[in-house]
DNA sequence: GTCCCTTACGTCAGTCGTAAAAATG
DNA sequence: CATTTTTACGACTGACGTAAGGGAC
């Protein structure tokens, strides 16, 4: 599990596409996808429907989105915090 | 940035040591020396001062380390949450 | 037909282990 | 010399993009 899967997990539950998704983070549809499976299957749940329409969080999906969305704010808190910091190196 | 990298940088900074690091997380002090350094880079700061005694925490080492431990905190809850969940698959 | 997600496949970066090197006591 | 970290190198896994496939409107 890694950084780049949460934040593209929070890109598409907050524009319920994957292909917007894709648009918004420079990628392709396929990566997206593959993104998303791979986070799936580590977390043991399904965290999308996927309809015609568009896709949607499951109830997992809801629960992970609660979850990844604090863990992306601690992370940027984090990187704040070190460039007030000495060791920083630009 | 991966929570592997996460986990062994908390494990190094309790033992305060690689080597014994290596051995608690069934890897190699190489792979264990190659992780922090990866992870130094990221951050874009220094985490430990390797000493011949051990290896201890900087400053930005010890804000990391408070900030990684919530991090992975909070992905221990996510895994509690999902597994009381139906999507859940085992 | 159009749009969207998925699968298949080749390519490239990242990570690991083994082996050797460098540094400290 | 013993211990610990770092570097070098070959092998493997993972992520990406392109191209093709399948379903809904």
């Amino acid at each position: 599990m890694n950084f780049n899967q949460l934040k593209v997990f929070c890109l598409v539950a907050e524009v319920k596409s994957f292909s917007k998704a894709a648009k918004l983070a420079h990628l392709t549809q396929p990566a997206i996808s593959s993104q998303i499976q791979s986070l799936e299957s580590t977390l043991g749940a399904t965290l999308f429907t996927r309809t015609s329409t568009g896709v949607y969080l499951t109830d997992a999906g809801q629960v992970a989105h609660h979850y990844i969305k604090k863990m992306l704010l601690i992370q940027e808190e984090l990187n704040d915090q070190l460039r007030l910091h000495d060791q920083y190196l630009p």
